[in-house]
DNA sequence: GTCTATAACGCGATAGAC
DNA sequence: GTCTATCGCGTTATAGAC
């Protein structure tokens, strides 16, 4: 009985989460309405409100799932040590979610430009850790002289920015692309581009 | 008289502009009141409804404005022909717009990421027309051995997503540096490390 | 050109029946 | 857990005096 309620609210929340990061992508937290979440998820409005007080609520359990996904992009950092391995795979996970799963990324980066009034220190905390022990990996290859002497907080901007580019500004992609977005081999080449660029721009053979 | 009413005029309009672009990189269109931007520019609402009679009129304007901003960093590629060149040109214009004025990268970015709802055909064509030229200088590099083969349109979006980063994120960049904004000299360095990459990355010695 | 007052509307949130 | 009705606020845009 409890277990039959708290599958029905699992289902609902899910459902719910999946709607909002969607249109939150596409309208950003002051142009969305609640009717347009519950119209996506297909529920009345009352009922969102059910799950989730307020839209500010909502949003940041978007939010929070995100970091979550960008982490499990970066296990590479943990699982292997040859750079040219770790980066490469680390390219190749983020551009697969910006291909499967561009509305988080948009969600993010929307917050993010508009300086993160909703992202309180329990997100700032954890992303400053995360990125700090990704750059001090990055600084143990320069040193070994793995890797060409780089800023390591730049090599890894260039990583997220033009990863993330293909699913933010997929709508200039597709524009610039004929009115069409990407097919899976243009896509593919997109990843061997970028893989290639950042690997030969810090001295490794792609 | 004429001339006089003319540059109260020009003088009001370019100041509501200046202040428009602030507010709307900061809240989005939908997050911005017209209240916001009348304090801004120091003026009552209705004098900015004066000027321009709807939100979104004001709102086009700004856009209008930007990618003027856009072809004048991509005059190199007129001026030049060696790569190494315009690329590193294009770079550091790039950089200098995303740290002397980030909030016009910022409402370009919201646009886009939000499917560009506002953006007219009126510019998208231009803004396809000026990426191709890009894309076909690129090229030529390319058939004539001049750097290495990549996807022209994928370095160009490596380009501007690495240097507008620096503008669009300057949130996360600021607190990853320790919650300081870039020093002129680690900006610097940031714009020495996008050119290193790049450059390499496509075959050049930077 | 400037400013005050107000009309018209959309939205978030809640109360309360079922 | 679900849904209808409604309150109250903030906002855009305009009308009209100065």
């Amino acid at each position: 009985m409890a277990q039959h309620k708290l599958s029905i609210r699992q289902r609902n929340v899910d459902n719910i989460l999946l709607a909002a990061e969607q249109v939150f992508a596409e309208k950003g937290f002051a142009g969305t309405a609640m009717a347009d979440i519950a119209e996506a998820a297909q529920l009345p409005r009352s009922n969102v409100h059910y799950y989730f007080s307020t839209k500010a609520e909502l949003y940041q359990a978007v939010l929070f799932g995100l970091l979550d996904v960008w982490k499990q992009d970066a296990l590479c950092f943990e699982l292997y040590d040859d750079p040219r391995i770790v980066l490469s795979s680390y390219i190749r996970a983020k551009m697969n979610h910006s291909r499967t799963r561009p509305h988080g990324s948009k969600v993010w980066a929307n917050e993010i430009i508009h300086g993160a009034p909703n992202l309180g220190a329990a997100l700032d905390a954890p992303l400053y850790d995360w990125a700090k022990m990704k750059e001090a990996k990055i600084r143990q290859w320069i040193e070994a002289g793995r890797i060409l002497p780089v800023e390591p907080s730049g090599l890894l901007y260039m990583i997220w920015a033009s990863t993330q580019h293909y699913a933010d500004f997929s709508h200039q992609v597709g524009l610039l692309n004929d009115h069409q977005p990407l097919s899976e081999l243009q896509f593919e080449r997109a990843v061997q581009t970028v893989t290639s660029v950042i690997l030969r721009g810090i001295g490794l053979e792609p």
